[in-house]
DNA sequence: GGAGTTTTGAAGTGTTTGGTTCAAAACCTG
DNA sequence: CAGGTTTTGAACCAAACACTTCAAAACTCC
């Protein structure tokens, strides 16, 4: 039919995300992203339509992946203890590693509060999130390695809560060491 | 000697703070500052030097009273328990009132990973404030409010971690039971 | 009241922003 | 290879950006 593209949509996008993720929305220029992704303006507006559709398919993707690698975690077939101990390293090494943080976290504080799609967004991401942990935790509960006085969707809020929490710090200058107490001091509840 | 000033500097500093806080660094822009503040540029320039320098001076002033108050109820005699929870309390009813969360994180994942002088400031007003939290906690442990087994330098980490993990998901959507949960849960530790 | 100093308002600086235009080049199908 | 379609690059756009300039106005002090 016609002449076929010379770059791949996904690997664009996510060059895209990590340029969002690592300096926000706004900080991202519209010519950071074609450096980035290796489009002229005139591809990049084609295919995208725009600065703001291409950051929502980078924080869609996000979410998907992120979404999955927790879940694939928590529903393995383990201690309940040790799943969550292993997600609260997971992002600990996160952190200590590249430093880049959480997009999901940045845009929430960036981006949430002034525009109701991407809120709706995060809001539906963090209640999915939430309906893995409380049911991981309800089963727990049942097989007696939660105490019976444990709300599983207290719990859920509250490990949730603790991975935000860790990755905040360490943007605020947290160490290692820190972030691991923080972690130690969670597991307590498990 | 000279004309006098028709403002008042301070009030000038507060309502920049306050722009700041509403919508980041970058989504404020002079002619923001100057409506918010209601100088002109010119004036605006005169005392403050920049958008930058009257930032950091909005930030330095915000850390300073949110240390103090936090400081207040911390040094206060009254059983641990209370306090912490008291202070997980202050953070419940001001995400769940204006919503506009805490100009600290916001501040700390918006600039800091870009920006040494900032993240300078904000890890020392976070030693700061581990300090407190860290010397309250030990002579709790010393009058045998909190059991011996818990490292108090460890306590402070978690209880600075959950503060801001309950400030993080209040701002993805989470609802005001939801942030009880969180502090519910953290309580456990006390 | 006049000298001296500072603030003030309006207008304007160059740069960067997100986004567009359009003709030429590149490709597939027939 | 020719027809039809899409991508591509370079140049271009108006608006917004942080910031400056400068003369006039406002004030204090002598």
């Amino acid at each position: 039919m016609a002449r076929p593209r010379s770059f791949d949509e996904d690997r664009a996008i996510d060059a895209a995300m990590r340029a969002f993720w690592a300096h926000g929305y706004q900080a991202t220029s519209t010519q950071d992203l074609c450096r980035a992704t290796g489009l002229n303006p005139s591809s990049f507006y084609n295919t995208f339509h725009g600065k703001r559709e291409l950051f929502l398919r980078a924080l869609r993707r996000y979410l998907e992946e992120m979404s999955a690698v927790q879940a694939e975690v928590l529903e393995a077939r383990a201690p309940v203890r040790q799943k969550v101990a292993t997600v609260l390293e997971q992002v600990i090494d996160d952190e200590a590693g590249d430093r880049l943080g959480c997009f999901a976290i940045n845009t929430s504080l960036e981006l949430a509060p002034r525009d109701p799609e991407i809120a709706g967004l995060l809001a539906r991401d963090y209640d999915r999130r939430m309906a893995v942990f409380r049911t991981v935790f309800a089963l727990a509960r049942a097989e007696g390695q939660i105490p019976a006085d444990r709300d599983p969707g207290e719990l859920a809020h509250f490990v949730n809560a603790t991975v935000a929490g860790i990755r905040v710090v360490a943007q605020s200058g947290a160490d290692r060491t820190a972030l691991e107490a923080i972690a130690r001091s969670a597991l307590r509840l498990f």
